[in-house]
DNA sequence: CTATGTTATGAGAGTGGCTGTCAATAGCCA
DNA sequence: TGGCTATTGACAGCCACTCTCATAACATAG
């Protein structure tokens, strides 16, 4: 299951970042499975896999809190490590790289769920626009500020763009895949090609100025920008 | 005259790459001003500025060179260095970082320009298919393996990701700006965002693929793209 | 043409991200 | 309990990148 399918060659360059082809990404996990009977005897992760999302999670949590209190490239990954009480080494067997600590998108999925779950009648753009709206709307103001920090992160430090950008693409590829196996259509189809990237490129737009001005309505930016895109972009 | 202006806190933080905010990107200058008498006494760029330009030019072609016959990672600053007859200092004063070599599109600027030479009556998105179509029908063979190459480049090597993001953000901003001075509407307009955006999106839908598969048409791709993009997209 | 200021260059040392190896340790299973 | 294996830390090393300083190449005033 690899992630970014076009990064499949890398690997052969001796390239430096993108070694461990790992399989983080889900993390997240401090609290373990909610549901389970204290004494229970079955399905328990096991201490081994326990305590390793604990580390998981402990380096991230260190992690994000050192580049929010004296920013990404003033901190050390040795700073993070010791932080987060383990030795560099173990760092990079969980992240494989110091930009990786900040690719997990706790929103990405849901938003794909929200929109697969769609009434089928409403057409693509409407659906689209109504799953997003309806993920923020659910969103708790903490949350919100998490995900206005986060995207704050990737946007302002150079380093942290590839990551961005991988993370649209690979949306992008999801949404088309979406569309792929719900039209019917194969999935390099141009017009559905055109549509993720139009629609991806209509969400930054959206959602970038939002970075630096909290006064922006979203659903109201949002609809304004989906209406625009299904009428044709006329200007 | 910042290229990105996101990027202007950067060096606050001590940051590693983009240092220098030198004055590079008007590279190309090679032949230097095609227009002036020989033994002219005015305008000639003095000596110095000529082996600057020399050795920029240089340093590129042999970087590009050893990336594409043995890999970008593989390809290390003092490898191409030595190859361009510098020291890796002098690498680093021209270009900041190993990325950089690869970032200037020489056919950017040539986008905009037959973008802007279209005529007012064409509306937007036709303008911008057919200064698209215009600019790549003008090219040589060579001109287009190039670009595919760099392309592929951009496209494959993670690290370079982050140059092709700056590159699209870049002409992103300047689609704005161009209709904002076009249609006397404010650089922040939503619509126009999303028009650059969407825009971009589809651009990228339309030329990735081709990297791959040299037997599509790009004169054809565009046209469906654009027609479905100013359809409303129906789908 | 020389003296003097300016700018490009190379050498070298140092930082930090990242990889790979190895031995020690800690959870797992019989 | 003892042996197996996964996880870890210490350490050595590569490479991108930065900084400093001395030298050399050009520019220019006299």
């Amino acid at each position: 299951m690899t992630v970014v399918s076009r990064e499949a060659g890398d690997r052969l360059v001796a390239g430096r970042r993108w070694g461990h082809g790992s399989d983080w990404r889900n993390g997240a996990a401090t609290r373990d499975n909610g549901l389970m009977s204290e004494s229970a005897v079955v399905d328990k992760p096991g201490l081994r896999e326990r305590k390793k999302a604990k580390t998981r999670a402990a380096i991230q949590e260190q992690a994000l809190r050192l580049f929010r209190e004296r920013g990404y490239d003033a901190t050390t990954v040795e700073q993070i490590a010791d932080a987060a009480e383990v030795s560099p080494s173990t760092f990079f067997r969980y992240f494989g790289s110091k930009e990786d600590v900040v690719a997990y998108d706790a929103l990405d999925p849901l938003m794909m769920a929200a929109w697969r779950a769609q009434p089928p009648d409403v057409a693509p753009i409407p659906a689209f626009r109504n799953a997003m709206a309806q993920i923020f709307a659910s969103l708790t103001p903490v949350q919100i500020e998490e995900m206005m920090d986060r995207g704050r992160l990737l946007f302002s430090v150079p380093a942290l763009r590839q990551v961005a950008v991988n993370e649209m693409v690979r949306s992008g590829r999801m949404v088309v895949d979406e569309l792929a196996a719900r039209l019917g259509r194969p999935a390099d189809d141009l017009e559905l090609q055109v549509f993720a990237g139009a629609v991806m490129g209509a969400v930054v737009a959206v959602l970038a100025p939002m970075l630096d001005d909290p006064s922006l309505e979203l659903e109201e930016r949002l609809n304004g920008a989906f209406e625009f895109l299904q009428k044709g972009m006329p200007l």
